[in-house]
DNA sequence: CTATGTGCAAATGATTTGCAACGCG
DNA sequence: CGCGTTGCAAATCATTTGCACATAG
């Protein structure tokens, strides 16, 4: 069992909630997803694999998995939420294209310095972090 | 006349927008306002002045003033988009308090050397940039 | 058996749009 | 006068919620 599930199923009995066949479908299209989806993407390919499912099931389960701190929200400013892993996952930035919205994810050590400087400047408690640079990739630039 | 002003007027006559005392009276508040604002906020700042405004019209004048490089969208994660003053201010980052909402901003050089770093391992031309620090602040931390 | 989970449809809330009237230039 | 702007209400879109039924433990 991947690591993933584990915390999954510990969360649900830290929480009392029972388990059931829609929410692991969700959570198995959610952790094979390589792109950052929204809940109607999501949505669309749990529904291939298992039709009565309803949006709202999709939504109050990614609600649980950002509880449970496998999944996190973003937004790239088109107006979309979308989820993206959290667990055992380095905080990481990223670069979007304001053109094609293509996203590339980087990590740079030196914002961990920044990080605890300015929380220790103002007594503050980081418990995360987004970096987000928009600008034009390097496909868009040439046209 | 401010310098905010002048982009506003000089933005107008470049797309052959009309003057209007609403959108007028809508750019005053947003320019006065100290916080960054909701566009319902905004709007019931604007009313009390000037009674017979629509929402529909203050969010047609906030994504001019984008358009003009003089505001600037921002999500704190409360699920409500706030506008911010972008003109001749620095890129700055927010600390955002997870309790109280309290938002915290800052400026930190070494931004910029992460930026260019990572932009030309990327071939990615920047534009603009946003740094969150999610956490808890000082008074939330001793409750 | 009992509490929780689900799908559906209706409710909500934010934002956009169509339109006839208005007003700047 | 002519075209952009406005307020209003209706339309749209994402998200939430109430409820009767299904199901896990």
């Amino acid at each position: 069992m991947t690591q993933e599930k584990e915390v999954y199923y510990d969360y649900l009995s830290s929480k009392n909630i029972k388990h059931s066949k829609q929410r692991e479908n969700i959570l198995d299209v959610f952790l094979n997803a390589e792109e950052h989806l929204t809940i109607q993407e999501l949505f669309e390919i749990v529904k291939k694999e298992n039709k009565n499912v309803g949006v709202a099931t999709v939504y109050r389960a990614m609600k649980i998995f950002c509880d449970a701190g496998l999944a996190d929200e973003i937004n790239l400013g088109d107006g979309n939420k979308r989820y993206e892993h959290k667990y055992n996952h380095k905080i990481h930035s990223h670069l979007i294209c304001v053109k094609c919205g293509k996203l590339i994810e980087f990590c740079d050590e030196r914002m961990e310095d920044i990080q605890s400087d300015v929380c220790s400047k103002f007594n503050f408690e980081p418990r995360d972090r987004r970096l987000q640079i928009y600008g034009v990739c390097e496909f868009c630039k040439d046209k």
